[in-house]
DNA sequence: CCTTGACATTAACGTAACGTTATCGTTTAG
DNA sequence: CTAAACGATAACGTTACGTTAATGTCAAGG
């Protein structure tokens, strides 16, 4: 019994297009009827490629599986324990980036709570301690109340979308640095920023230069505005002082 | 400061092609020299490619990376946690996979373990004690346990190698059914099995014999030389026949 | 005998993300 | 002024097929 492409395609459970390729490639090579050129599959075929599906679904490349049934003499164990090797190697390799990944969304939910609270609470249970007492030294009891008030006013969805207002604020910082801090367009996106930040609460002239100072003093702060653009927390510091001046 | 490409690339650890390609398919396009049509990335080009190294690392495709840059307000949480998820499907694939590389290992071991001594013991303890006092009854107790020392002598490696040299052994047998059982090609086959099973025992023309009609009149060996090919068993039988008559 | 439908064939392009020539123009150092 | 070094574009190669497209073959029915 001799079966023609289709019929050993779905017998095998592959297209006829997989047995022209394999053909195409020297992988399986059937017979040909003379007369009208179609394949013709015997029982080794089958059993070739019974084979060659079998090493397919352990990942191997077709290049690979030609390798080791062309070579009569072939250890399949030891072939096998190579590729489980280079299996696992690949699973460590996923599992590295699957941490990665679920670091960067820790990081991100922790950098939600700190660039939407950051004005005051920052990022460690301390820390978050060490701004508020500062914020009510230099703000004021009543500010600070406001503020949280007003943050937990908001959904996720709106505080997500603020976060998202906010990138976008210091990614326009970014690009008009080159013009300097006093220009046009810095005092343009300072003034966004102004608005931006009235999410978290009143500002007065105090607290926006404050913010400029705590940007560029406090090391977590100046680290991520640094990590956001090179020399962005300077700039945003004196822009925001020439802004202020404006204002007064 | 404006980079070329070859500056960019070094800066950021990539080919220049790879920029030429971004350019090409639209995800990174730089600002052009007008007068020799270089290509010139400033800091924001940057910035994106700081951006789409990132993702890229992180297992997005150059598409995803286009959608998610392009789109001013995507939700960068969202498409990470789907990106996690997506991710960690394929780790249980993979480690499908290797379960069944492992399983498939161990499996040859058994299998060589059976193969390597199915001569007198076989595959279950049921039956292993069958194929013994089987053995015994015929050959005699000395016989019996000269073969076990004889094939516990060897070491694993050296057990390792007589099993491939029997896999080749039967595959010629396969090679040579086309020329019948008493072909000159199928007596050659037989004489070096004849040789290859020497490390198992000394063998009489009653034990070779023996061995024929053990082949096929049992289950489970008949099914391990017809998985080798359909019919190996018979054609072993009968060649193995012819090759006693010439003996005696 | 002819048509029809289901099959067969080969040829060709498309996929993702570049690597690798190959040819040709531009810039720069000596 | 020349040669090296760098820029540009074009085009093919990679993996394992999927997907048309054009064309030939076979069995069954009218």
């Amino acid at each position: 019994m001799r079966y023609t492409v289709r019929q050993l395609a779905v017998i095998a459970g592959v297209s006829a297009r997989t047995l022209h390729y394999y053909d195409e490639i020297n992988l399986l090579k059937p017979e040909r009827n003379p007369a009208n050129g179609y394949r013709l599959y015997d029982r080794t075929a089958v059993l070739r490629l019974q084979q060659i599906l079998f090493l397919r679904e352990l990942g191997f490349s077709l290049e690979e599986i030609r390798e080791v049934l062309d070579q009569p003499d072939f250890n399949l164990l030891a072939v096998l324990e190579q590729h489980r090797l280079s299996l696992q190697a690949r699973g460590r390799k996923l599992a590295d980036l699957i941490a990665t990944v679920e670091r960067t969304i820790s990081f991100l939910k922790g950098a939600i709570e700190m660039d939407v609270h950051e004005l005051f609470d920052g990022f460690s249970e301390e820390k978050q301690k060490q701004y508020k007492e500062e914020a009510r030294r230099r703000y004021g009891d009543q500010k600070v109340d406001e503020s949280y008030q007003r943050w937990d006013s908001y959904s996720d969805d709106q505080k997500l979308e603020i976060i998202q207002e906010g990138k976008a604020v210091y990614q326009d910082m970014v690009e008009v640095m080159p013009y300097g801090p006093s220009s046009q367009q810095a005092q343009e996106g300072i003034a966004r920023w102004h608005q931006h930040i009235r999410h978290f609460y009143e500002p007065t002239v105090e607290i926006l230069a404050g913010l400029g100072d705590l940007y560029n003093d406090d090391p977590q702060f100046n680290a991520t505005f640094n990590r956001i653009h090179p020399g962005l927390a300077a700039f945003m510091r004196l822009a925001i002082q020439v802004y202020c001046q404006s204002l007064s």
